[in-house]
DNA sequence: GTCGACTTTTAGATTATGTCTAGACCCGGA
DNA sequence: TCCGGGTCTAGACATAATCTAAAAGTCGAC
């Protein structure tokens, strides 16, 4: 349990306590852009008396103190991306795994030259496949909605 | 009530009935940017007898055979886009408006860089504000989560 | 240390969205 | 007319997300 979660939670005007300590320790880390729901599941299991809601409002509260990113990308669900810098997304469509790639990967011209819109953020989204062997393997996210 | 509709259907290998028709004739021509329950909400003003059950499967049936888009952005719902062709979008932050902008408008370079991933779709999606006055009246598709 | 105001957390109810199911309906062909 | 496949329906079900009211915790003043 990283002891500067306390500071930043502090910083970023957030009473820290023990759930919110356990939740951004996981969310503010991971890579995996995990839903709510998968959040409480991976929480749950080491604070087990940590509650649906309580893991709801410590995520719309960080998404409000600007210490998350909510992204509304993936099957349906909202996800939350704890990488602030602004980056480009590719989905794998046989997956569901969402993956981060560099913002100076891309270059997108024209935004500027768009009239009567104030754009605040671009991002470029891509689908498709990953090809070729496991290069990272265990970057497992999304599930392929079992049913 | 467009007859062409009928043709449409046919060519994509769907058996033309009255619901159906109902629905494409409001989705495949919408600028909106419709969830399934707006959908629901305007097909039924006109035809009051038609169940959610058969918009839902009509409205995966179109994404299915490729008449319609479904597309992941706006604030946590699945929307559908009846433009086929690749284009790029706009989100108002304040209105939840989805607007579509030209393919034409922005160019994304950088992709073919990419190693390792199989392409198949891009789009460059950007959320702000419209900034002056309404050129474009009565466009309003989503509402602003009224809670 | 104790009090009281304020904040946080909790379980469970509630709402919203989407899917499934079982049976009714429709229509064309034998 | 009867059969069979495809379609439609109402309502049950599943899941995601939020709300509510009350309990528990925190912290400064005294």
């Amino acid at each position: 349990m990283n002891l500067d979660l306390v500071q930043r939670l502090r910083e970023n005007g957030i009473q820290p306590s023990a759930q919110r300590l356990a939740v951004a320790d996981y969310v503010l880390t991971t890579e995996e852009h995990p839903s709510a729901e998968k959040v409480l599941e991976r929480v749950h299991a080491r604070v087990p008396m940590l509650s649906r809601a309580t893991v709801y409002n410590t995520l719309n509260l960080f998404v409000a103190k600007g210490l998350l990113k909510q992204l509304v990308l993936a099957e349906g669900r909202v996800v939350f991306d704890p990488r602030l810098e602004p980056h480009h997304h590719f989905i794998d469509e046989s997956t569901g795994v969402i993956e981060d790639i560099p913002w100076g990967a891309l270059k997108v011209s024209g935004v500027a030259g768009l009239e009567g819109y104030d754009i605040r953020d671009t991002m470029v989204v891509m689908r498709g496949r990953k090809l070729g062997g496991p290069r990272k393997p265990g970057r497992v996210t999304g599930k392929t909605r079992p049913r």
